[in-house]
DNA sequence: ACCCAGGATGCGA
DNA sequence: TCGCATCATGGG
């Protein structure tokens, strides 16, 4: 069993791995028990030392670094997110959560799975997704199904997953996705083309589409606008009740700048912890 | 029985 | 293009 050791301040993997942004990890004693692309791995930590037990799969020590995101200078960010004077204050309470880098087919489907609908139940959705469809690869750990064996199913099979009605869309997204290569081409795309391209998917409006973005793509600067952030921008930052998403996307890059998306993170999560209001 | 959950889609006006 | 009903499902 490969063991990779990294140093690392002010990494909080409860508030990073268990946010909403990630839907595989488990807590397990004081420790963090998740399935990425195939590989099992066991995360906790020591004083500055983030310790990864890769229990299953041949994942890198750069490989696992670059989805920790390990290289970014996160006290900058956080510099530069707490220009605003509410971020500032959230960032406080915050601190220590990190925006992975998450593997974009699970990502896309995963978010496809939380529109209306909430974190407990999502995760519920992927864990059976993997268990009814998925590789078994290590104890009761599941591969996240590919989206080759996702295309093939019927809807009623999907069903038994309990995503509900967005079971039709994973299918269509995941047949279009055998044609081509758009989830490496969006590498390359500009923003809004990315955001064209991912919302012509079945079941990918412009949140889940910023979402894959941010959370798959890296693209820091992106805002996916839920209910939480659209109240926070009405509330705090004067927006109209009845702005057009376009408009409170493009609001909030301008307001918060490069890291919009960190900014917007941490508003969130203060907010769902009736910190903002 | 009713409402909501990190929305998206399809409809009619 | 704008406002709404609808979508399947589990939890409070």
């Amino acid at each position: 069993m490969v063991r990779h050791e990294f140093s690392a301040e002010n990494y909080s993997l409860e508030k990073t791995l268990l946010s909403g942004q990630a839907f595989r990890w488990k807590k397990v004693g004081s420790k963090f028990v998740g399935v990425v692309e195939g590989n099992v791995i066991e995360l906790f930590q020591t004083n500055c030392k983030l310790v990864a037990v890769v229990k299953y799969g041949t994942i890198s020590k750069n490989e696992f670094s670059n989805y920790l995101d390990l290289n970014l200078d996160y006290p900058f960010v956080l510099g530069e997110v707490s220009k605003d004077p509410i971020v500032k204050s959230s960032v406080k309470k915050f601190s220590g959560y990190r925006i992975l880098k998450q593997y974009p087919f699970e990502t896309l489907i995963s978010f496809i799975c939380s529109t209306n609908s909430n974190v407990l139940r999502i995760r519920r959705n992927i864990e059976n997704l993997s268990k009814l469809f998925g590789e078994k690869i290590y104890g009761q750990y599941y591969k996240f199904p590919s989206a080759d064996v996702l295309a093939s199913l019927k809807e009623d099979e999907i069903m038994r997953a309990g995503v509900g009605y967005r079971g039709k869309y994973i299918i269509e997204t995941s047949k279009i996705l055998l044609n081509g290569n758009l989830l490496n081409d969006v590498e390359k795309f500009s923003d809004e083309k990315a955001v064209e391209k991912l919302t012509a998917l079945p079941g990918v409006g412009r949140k889940v589409a910023d979402c894959v973005l941010l959370f798959s793509y890296h693209r820091l600067n992106r805002v996916p606008i839920d209910v939480w952030m659209k109240r926070i921008l009405v509330n705090l930052y004067g927006r109209k009740n009845n702005a057009k998403y376009q408009d409170l996307e493009n609001f909030s890059e301008k307001c918060f700048g490069k890291y919009a998306g960190y900014a917007a993170h941490f508003l969130f999560e203060d907010a769902r912890k009736g910190g903002l209001f």
